[in-house]
DNA sequence: CGATGCTA
DNA sequence: TAGCATCGG
């Protein structure tokens, strides 16, 4: 995750007035992550509730699902399955780098540095099974549609985007392009109160592609050469300079060869980005909001503000009023897209 | 992060 | 009521 395409991406502004009455499908694990890094107090710590067990996450998904629906905008929550073996090296690196951090932490702390402490605990959060499990609770008291991807939750996003299951991949990573994904919005969670009808920015998939003068399998390439989740990358290659290079279309081993990575290191990563391990799914439809089971779960079991929870219910609920706009593939059929829960895998 | 309160 | 501060669990 974390391509840092920045520089050779362009987007368009997309107003929430594009955006009411579509489906997105929301990466679960990279939204939950970020809250887990930023909803905290001011001394950094993350909340909990009166018995201490974290509520951090389940504030994010339900501030931010409300005020997505609030938009009209119907977010389809995907959770992450296995990671393919090929991750195994990044999972490892992210893990020192959570207890690299904590011991920094601890250090600052002794040096009375609380910026620093604060800035640390950041990045030492780790997503438990049991908050993804509470996340996916919540989600379907507000009836919200989950998936659970059998593999990367990006890569079953953009396979959804790219069915037409849902108009498009919503994450900050530009992996879902990679995975195929035709529109990919980021910035999702930008607020509406710091602009005027702010929004988030819209990439297209085949407008990038005709602007950086490539195809699909050297946009792949270009990953590869800066580096994936799944390998490392060719020292002294930023995005930039593997544009450039690709550019010149020597073809596939030939750019390998070029920036010395391993023809089959390359093929194996190629191969999880161009038939990554998803499920079609007919997924769900949004069902009305439980109001009792949410004020169960968030009031009762965690203690938030019952007016809170209310009033966020309410703002969610009057954009649900607005209309859906099919999605490509109901367009396809001519007809409205029915969404089942947890496209038969296991939740 | 997103919601709410306070201030001018 | 816009803009900033701080609260939320």
């Amino acid at each position: 995750m974390g391509l840092p395409f920045k520089d050779i991406v362009q987007s368009e502004q997309l107003a929430w007035s594009a955006l009411a009455g579509r489906t997105v499908a929301v990466d679960g694990y990279n939204a939950i992550y970020q809250f887990l890094a930023t909803v905290r107090q001011a001394d950094g710590e993350p909340f909990s509730d009166s018995r201490g067990r974290p509520t951090s996450h389940l504030m994010g998904v339900f501030y931010r699902t409300t005020a997505l629906l609030g938009e009209g905008v119907r977010p389809v929550w995907v959770f992450d399955g296995r990671p393919p073996d090929l991750k195994a090296g990044t999972l490892r690196s992210r893990f020192r780098a959570k207890e690299r951090a904590e011991e920094q932490r601890q250090e600052a702390l002794a040096a009375g540095d609380l910026e620093t402490a604060r800035r640390k605990a950041a990045q030492t959060s780790r997503l438990t099974p049991t908050m993804a499990e509470e996340a996916i609770e919540l989600l379907g008291s507000l009836g919200i549609p989950t998936v659970r991807a059998p593999s990367e939750g990006e890569a079953q996003a953009a396979r959804m985007a790219a069915t037409g299951v849902v108009w498009a991949s919503a994450s900050e990573d530009y992996d879902g392009l990679l995975f195929g994904a035709p529109r990919l919005v980021r910035g999702l969670a930008a607020r509406r109160s710091k602009g005027i009808d702010a929004g988030a920015q819209l990439i297209d998939r085949d407008r990038l592609l005709a602007t950086l003068g490539i195809d699909g399998d050297e946009l792949i390439l270009i990953g590869i050469i800066v580096g994936t989740d799944f390998n490392e990358g060719a020292p002294g290659y930023g995005p930039k300079k593997a544009l450039k290079l690709v550019q010149e279309h020597l073809g596939w081993d030939a750019t390998l060869a070029r920036v010395g990575i391993d023809p089959k290191e390359g093929a194996d990563v190629g191969e999880i980005f161009r038939h990554p391990d998803t499920v079609d799914v007919s997924v769900s439809e949004f069902r009305p909001i439980d109001d009792a089971a949410v004020l169960r779960r968030l009031v009762d079991d965690h203690g938030f503000s019952e007016e809170r929870v209310r009033s966020a219910i309410d703002r969610a609920r009057r954009g649900l009023r607005i209309a859906p706009r099919p999605t490509p593939a109901a367009i396809d059929r001519g007809r409205q897209t029915v969404l089942d829960g947890f496209g038969g895998a296991a939740a």
